[in-house]
DNA sequence: CTGAAAGCGCTTACAG
DNA sequence: CTGAAAGCGCTTACAG
């Protein structure tokens, strides 16, 4: 049977009471934010441990005018790059002091009144994800003067809102060299993400510019929409066999799938868990996620402490090279 | 150049004295917690807006004694449960009112000095992921009559913390079930999780009571660990292989490994995100991870606020047929 | 329906 | 090195 509970447990009061001192001098101790006589610090010391004393965060916060909190917003799933990303913000903030507060919202759905859920009320600062806040939040958090990160996407022009992303370009670029230079490739089909997300964006022109610097004219008619979404792309990509495009690898695919790499070679993005187990395995760009989430930490702690932050943050990629670009591997 | 904002934002006490009322019926109108004649809503409404005004947390929480927070406990990484977990908790609790305060811990590599990261001194209640506490941290709470509800694991006897998971036993008993009845297997294979893991113990009974149930012998021979690791599992399929164990198609699976499902069935557990793609599809059992994570939440905030929840939640899972275990698809 | 006032549990100049 | 006291910005009986 269970009792409420605030009301008893200890205040600072309690302990200082209990230890013979002020409240002042108990904070110092905690806070080691003043000095303190040896053995006034082990009298206090011994008092809250005694008495379980644990600080009411509300209560610090309320006093300092700071919440020690960060804020994440994030959008619905974000597949196998959540887990990674969650994991550097949090273990990053931790070690940096910090709560992690989290939200989910979506620039196309906005759920709540707007700038309400995560601000100065309850956070320090703020980690935006891609696509969970529009400019028009971004703006007013601006104009607050109120410190955020953004993951993933860039800054809306005039804000200069530091970012940390990922190279998107080069990694690209590094995908289609490697199948025109190692696997001779010329007819290159590119199924891009959505026209407003700012990864696919950069994609789109690390294979332009692949091409471009090897001579190769880039065809509209090979470029296809997937909006990263398995229906849609699965459609793309029957559109492309039935436009007729000049492709016979393309019509070979069409009717025996099984020809990767042999005829066609097939490389992706995001180096997903079972990538690796695919028929054939699948030769795919892998994301720094985990530091992607650590690093903005830094960036935003930095940020929210000294009032500045890294414009812009580009993490390595790295190429996984597996079977299904042709590559044979021992 | 930002500025310092705290100091600029406006107070309940700006509302108040711009709407020329008292504080106590600013308070009322935001929280609706007393009458407030319908003209001074308004009154404090268009102040409220004018100030940009948006009450601190912490004021709110130390004055009130609640946080309206809950904390979750995560361990590292999760794989593909992470997000539709984090999903599920995420938007239950903003539905309930709450916000979200998130820690990772392991039990076997506790960090802090316990009891102290998430706990009644920032939140109301705290839901608990499997493996993310041990019983000394669970018992820790107990005492305090703090609000916990545990993620697939189940409480330590006697504490009766309330639990909400899947049904593994059932899930397991299904899937080899089907093995039996439907493709005839009779000399079936176990690689089980680990031992002081709780889905891995339940999965375990639900296949021995399978076999019973079909007058098969438990062989333990045929049990081995896989650890919920690649390599570790990889290495104690080969042993199973190499022990001698009595099995044409285990051999025949040595040397060709593609004879699944003609051979040898296959099925696991946990439907990741490119099961469907694998070769052959694997068969898998799916568990509705995004409800497990809301109902934690109704649980933990029925906890909060009434003082009781049911002891156990049990969560249906599905069976995905595909091809690995021998079935044969449209 | 409304307000004055106490109080939530800390931190932080200020004074000594 | 230490303490008295003000103050952080709300909520909540209590009184009217």
């Amino acid at each position: 049977m269970p009792m409420p509970l605030a009301e008893h447990s200890a205040t600072i009061e309690d302990v200082a009471r209990r230890a013979g001192v002020s409240t002042a001098t108990v904070s110092r101790v905690i806070n080691q934010s003043g000095p303190v006589d040896a053995a006034t610090i082990t009298r206090v010391q011994t008092a809250m441990r005694e008495l379980k004393y644990i600080p009411r965060t509300a209560a610090r916060n309320l006093a300092s005018r700071k919440t020690n909190t960060l804020g994440l917003l994030l959008t619905d799933i974000q597949g196998d790059f959540f887990a990674p990303m969650l994991s550097g913000v949090e273990s990053a903030a931790r070690a940096a002091g910090y709560d992690l507060l989290i939200a989910t919202t979506n620039v196309r759905a906005p759920r709540a009144p707007f700038p309400s859920i995560l601000g100065p009320q309850n956070t320090d600062g703020l980690l935006v994800f891609i696509n969970s806040l529009g400019s028009a939040g971004l703006e007013h958090y601006h104009e607050l003067g109120f410190p955020v990160v953004l993951i993933h996407q860039s800054s809306p022009e005039g804000l200069n809102i530091p970012c940390v992303t990922v190279e998107n370009k080069a990694a690209a670029k590094k995908l289609i060299d490697h199948l025109i230079e190692v696997h001779q490739r010329r007819h290159i089909a590119f199924l891009r993400g959505p026209e407003d997300q700012q990864d696919s964006h950069w994609r789109a022109l690390g294979y332009k510019q692949s091409l471009e610097a090897h001579g190769l004219a880039v065809d509209p008619g090979l470029i296809a929409s997937g909006e990263f979404d398995r229906a849609i792309a699965a459609h793309a990509v029957k559109q492309l066999l039935e436009s007729g495009v000049e492709f016979g690898v393309l019509d070979a695919l069409q009717h025996a799938v099984k020809r990767v790499p042999e005829e066609i070679s097939v490389v992706g993005f995001d180096d997903q868990r079972l990538s690796a187990y695919l028929t054939p395995p699948l030769t795919t760009v892998r994301a720094p996620t985990e530091r992607v989430g650590s690093e903005a930490v830094r960036q935003l702690v930095q940020l929210i402490q000294t009032r500045q932050a890294d414009p812009l943050t580009l993490l390595p990629t790295e190429m996984i090279i597996r079977r299904s670009c042709g590559c044979v591997l021992p």
